[in-house]
RNA sequence: GCGCCUCUAGCUCAACGGCAGAGCAACGGACUCUUAAUCCGCAGGUUCUGGGUUCGAAUCCCAGGGGGCGCACCA
């Protein structure tokens, strides 16, 4: 027999529900439904057959007694798995289980492998990860986690939108890697006989279209980083980065704060989550501290990147924070503030005004010296966003290009590299902006309640698997 | 990259030095209101791979592979 080609469904399993739920037991209600979907449960009694059908809302009951239903004997054998449409009335058996009666049915595809275990599922993790497919079949949650990173993403377009920010797209493959620290993949442009890279960071293209007038720009933009792997992170993940003309970074603080609270509450109804087994409530306003205040809450010992650097290590050396030969005072902070303070923050707070010298493309605060404006919101303990008032001086730009290529010829192969095109953009004029940067995949694990990154990326990156 | 844990039937799991098993799925049969349907029957294995120890290895040891967690790296 060959598969259809089509099949003309009028209805979901949801709606359905949504519409006959309240059917009394035994009702015939006149209304003639088409469904399809995979046949995930099955009940035959001799004359009579049950069968669970779900589609991509939910499940609704087939009822097919022999003296009605077309192929009764084919019906009864259908393995778990397959996918059918069914056309029929909508009822409610006796039980009062609203069901779909067959008075019609198709086979749309067999499935040849046998699925999971009915009620135990799939609780192998490689194979949820390599067989998403079926996953997504066997696993309630799975199913709910994708659906909910694509409400997390319809979501901020529309909040986005509504704030007059426009979504571009600007290039995957770099010629020269910028807008983060990280070590970028490589690749290979034959025609063009080039060298790219796979962009760690869309910033410094998203800040080009700044300069050419487009005020308020953003970019849902996949990201590759040539690093470990771990629950937290992935090689290849979502980042949003916006950008807003005429603001700095305590106006991107309100900004993610809002989009933020906005999510929590549209997505899971209320900003009191539980995360990790421990309550976390997102209510504003979220806390607003410097980072060497929270390093002095944490560690007891007041930091200043005007410090000796002989001095900072020893500190770094007493809390047991690994230190490398050549590190500056700005990254001993750093270290000492990633090592002994942003694991112990739970509920939201914006670390506010990191060194300098870790931040080349944020901009000189305007107070304290060797910093920048620049903030962290750190949530559970994990880092959600990164901001800064953007550096828009391209002399100062330059300068902090080249310290970073320094440190890159002394074989730090995440530091930036000069990147002349974006400091001639910077000549032309950038206004004073404020960027912002939100990994997607840790909100959705947040707004989820998941603590594996692999369980919010449907096909998270794993070792391919050894030919059979 | 390093350390710890893990890998048994399609799926979920037993057996932990002595004949490799169960439930579900599959297959055959009974059954007209089930919903993890039930009942009867049948079949199903390179115990991740390769070595080793042993009379005997799924089990102990070594090496390799996949995965998880931690560390390192890293937004």
């Amino acid at each position: 027999m060959t598969a259809p080609y089509r099949y003309e469904v009028t209805r979901s399993a949801a709606s359905l529900h949504d519409e006959f739920g309240g059917l009394e037991p035994g009702t015939e209600s006149g209304t003639t439904a088409s469904v399809a979907g995979r046949v995930m449960l099955r009940r035959v009694q001799g004359k009579l057959a049950f069968a669970t059908l779900q589609d991509g809302s939910g499940r609704i009951q087939l009822f097919a007694p022999a003296a009605t239903t077309p192929r009764f004997e084919e019906f009864c054998a259908l393995s778990i798995g397959d996918w059918v449409g069914v056309t029929g009335e909508v009822i409610t058996t006796r039980r009062g289980e609203l069901s779909v009666a067959v008075a019609d049915w198709v086979l749309l595809a067999a499935t040849r492998r046998s699925f999971p275990d009915k009620w135990h599922g799939l609780a192998d993790v490689d194979t949820r990860y390599r067989q998403r497919y079926v996953d997504l079949w066997a696993s309630d949650d799975a199913r709910a986690v994708a659906l909910a990173r694509s409400r997390v993403l319809v979501l901020i377009r529309r909040w986005l939108d509504e704030r007059h920010f426009v979504e571009v797209e600007t290039p995957v493959f770099h010629p020269i890697p910028g807008g983060a620290t990280a070590r970028p993949f490589t690749t290979h442009h034959d025609a063009l006989d080039l060298d790219l890279y796979l962009r760690i960071a869309p910033e410094l293209y998203l800040k080009r279209l700044v300069v050419g007038g487009m005020e308020r720009v953003y970019e849902i933009a996949r990201v590759f980083r040539n690093e470990g792997l771990s629950p937290r992170h992935n090689p290849e993940f979502t980042m949003l980065e916006l950008y807003q003309a005429y603001a700095d970074y305590t106006d991107m603080m309100a900004l993610v704060e809002e989009l933020v609270v906005h999510l929590a509450t549209t997505l899971c109804g209320t900003t009191a989550l539980t995360y990790d087994g421990r309550p976390l409530d997102l209510a504003p306003p979220w806390r607003r501290v410097t980072m060497v205040a929270l390093i002095e809450q944490y560690t007891g010992v007041l930091v200043d990147v005007a410090m000796p650097v002989d001095e900072l290590r020893r500190i770094c050396g007493d809390h047991g924070v690994h230190v490398e030969a050549g590190w500056g005072p700005g990254k001993l902070v750093l270290e000492l503030y990633e090592k002994t303070t942003e694991p112990h923050l739970w509920e939201p707070v914006f670390v506010c005004d990191y060194p300098k010298e870790v931040s080349p493309l944020a901009r000189d605060h305007r107070e304290a010296p060797g910093m920048v404006e620049r903030f962290e919101v750190v949530v559970a303990g994990r880092e959600l966003g990164n901001a800064f008032s953007e550096l828009t001086d391209p002399d100062e730009q330059r300068r902090r290009f080249e310290e970073q290529a320094v440190l890159r010829g002394g074989g730090d192969e995440e530091a930036m590299a000069v990147d002349a095109d974006y400091l001639r953009a910077l000549e032309y004029g950038l206004p004073p902006t404020g960027g912002l940067g939100v990994g997607i995949d840790r909100l959705v694990m947040l707004l989820t309640g998941t603590t594996a990154i692999r369980d919010v990326i449907l096909f998270p990156t794993l070792r391919p698997e050894q030919e059979a």
